[in-house]
DNA sequence: ATTTTTCGTGTTAGCGCTATCATATTGTTC
DNA sequence: GAACAATATGATAGCGCTAACACGAAAAAT
């Protein structure tokens, strides 16, 4: 560790001319200075290319700079993107994460959070879904008084700021596309019952139906439960039926992967004789053949809203924001591929 | 931050009769330190429940407590895999991970791993393969004498430690499986020319048919880029071979899942009509249809590995260490699945 | 013009740990 | 048993930063 190299507070505090304390003010963007001063100090920030000790501020302050991601057990390329896009930006504000596995036991997954807010001391914590939803996960963390962020949650919207897509409007419009295209029969796999994006995507597909006038027989209904396997026999009950639908769209790519697979099994052509439609753009959905055509979740960006929510500290105080402020929404994108085409 | 609720070295100190300078020679397990005292201060650690604050260590210490990670592109789950692990065992042992993603090109990279010496200032870097081999990264590693683990390296193998696993032994035995299978026309798609482990793999399928007396022809060896794509395209060629084989190895799962739908493209029935193994049980494996038959590369451990070798300090100088020590070899495993079967 | 309030800035102490050196306790040699 | 080396432990001073207060200057109120 060369200790000569590194620029110190103590430098930019010299170079400038004012406090270590000024500085300090000046970059946690708190306190009061005025603002020729702080131009002072930034041009010195800036030209020293001075990036401050996290340990010694860690140590100095009353914050620990270490945030905590808790995340379940969906898919594998969806908690992965997250993480990456999340380590990205906690490093760029200086933050560290901490993450960790929310075991199926509820007893372990509170250690867990407790573990989180005592022994590690996170300043915030992000929650995925389906831990997102626990109530118990959530009542410990406002009790303890730890801001959090939740992604895509389902419940108790009002209690933490969330980041979210419209899923709702997603799965309509992916549904519409494969109506104008030709298709009448489309079948749907709803996803894991504990995860609220499901529910949403089912209505989705229900209302572009409906507002197209396009009624659905209910055995073109399967539950699923985002996993592959349940995906395959999902799509196995619906190929093997009598009128049998020209396009499925399931809830996520993994089951949408499942029944490009059950086709093949059956023998039945995609896109020519079935089309497909999934959700996410995992990297599932072009590592199949036929691609997914799918709906593209910005994950990343996602893992990014999350980070600077916490690390903003808008949300520190849980009494003095309004509702209307909570609430974060993404841009989703369809991604059409050749896994679904025109029904001829 | 609750500070009432933490343990710090003094009261650890005070439990225990000595002075704090002891209690964190006994933690850091250098210094002398008498037996009769060592075990003394380990039972007040032990009752008190002590977890040395990491920000104070790093800020008094010559150690960061920083590791970095830095991986190309190979498959996305094999990434996060290694990710996950690593992350778990630097927090088990107070380290931090600082995670950066090599860019194709090779200033970037470089520019990358001299941030991570010069501002991050970690202890050590992780490297994944294909990274752990460009000749210039570890010049400049080598150079700023910052200590490195490298997994699954290609060359080189004498200037660092690394970790791996018996990548020829797995090939010849999925190989020889396949034979015991009655299999006799059997194809292989290699890997990404760069990273050495394709070559041990087609090496090690080489030398199973060689020792079984099974010729090979030159038109059932594919190059691939272990990408879905690549696979695809060498097993479009493999299967319309006019004497086709009737099985296929690939070197990873991602191009084995392009196997088994260029298969399916063509009507041919996996495993009935075409038996397909792969490489390294990702996701991905368990999530095509059939099941994948691959080797289980123990990511996780692997990960756990890195993280040891480089916290152990074991290698911190790098002229005292013997060639032998830096070689660790950790255990595959064979996987059975439904995608290759006995030839009928 | 004086008091009060605000704002902007500097001063001091200390976060929890380790490096460094000083000191105490052994063990070893002749 | 004196002289030395080796080993074991303690005291002190920071690491780089921020909390808490102190203080002066400007603005507002009397």
């Amino acid at each position: 560790m060369n200790k000569e190299l590194k620029t110190r507070l103590q430098d930019v505090a010299k170079h400038s001319g004012v406090s270590m304390m000024t500085v300090s003010r000046v970059l946690n963007k708190n306190g009061m200075v005025s603002d020729k001063t702080r131009a002072k100090v930034q041009v010195a920030v800036k030209e020293l290319n001075y990036r401050p000790n996290v340990s010694a501020r860690r140590l100095a302050s009353s914050k620990s700079f270490f945030l905590g991601l808790l995340y379940d057990n969906p898919s594998t390329s969806y908690v992965s993107q997250f993480l990456l896009g999340s380590l990205k930006f906690c490093r760029a504000s200086g933050y560290h994460l901490v993450v960790d596995e929310a075991d199926n036991d509820l007893a372990k997954t509170l250690k867990s959070v407790k573990e989180l807010i005592n022994i590690t001391q996170v300043d915030g914590l992000i929650l995925l879904p389906p831990v997102c939803d626990i109530p118990e996960v959530l009542d410990t963390l406002t009790t303890a008084n730890i801001p959090f962020v939740r992604v895509s949650p389902n419940s108790q919207l009002h209690i933490s700021p969330y980041v979210c897509m419209d899923d709702y409007q997603a799965a309509f419009e992916i549904t519409e596309q494969l109506i104008n295209q030709g298709h009448i029969n489309i079948a749907h796999i709803i996803g894991h019952p504990d995860v609220g994006a499901s529910r949403l995507r089912y209505q989705g597909f229900l209302d572009a139906l409906r507002s197209n006038k396009i009624s659905v027989p209910p055995e073109y209904i399967e539950q699923g439960y985002f996993t592959y396997k349940s995906g395959l026999s999902a799509a196995q009950k619906l190929l093997s039926l009598e009128n049998r639908p020209s396009a499925i769209f399931a809830s996520n790519d993994d089951m949408a992967a499942a029944s490009i697979s059950a086709a093949h099994m059956n023998n039945i052509q995609v896109p020519s004789a079935l089309s497909v439609v999934g959700f996410d753009d995992t990297s599932l959905a072009s590592t199949v053949w036929p691609h997914i055509s799918t709906v593209r979740q910005p994950i990343q960006e996602m893992a990014k809203m999350a980070v600077e929510l916490l690390v903003s500290g808008k949300f520190d105080d849980p009494t003095s924001t309004k509702k209307s402020d909570l609430r974060h929404v993404l841009d989703f994108e369809i991604i059409q591929r050749e896994s679904s085409a025109e029904l001829r």
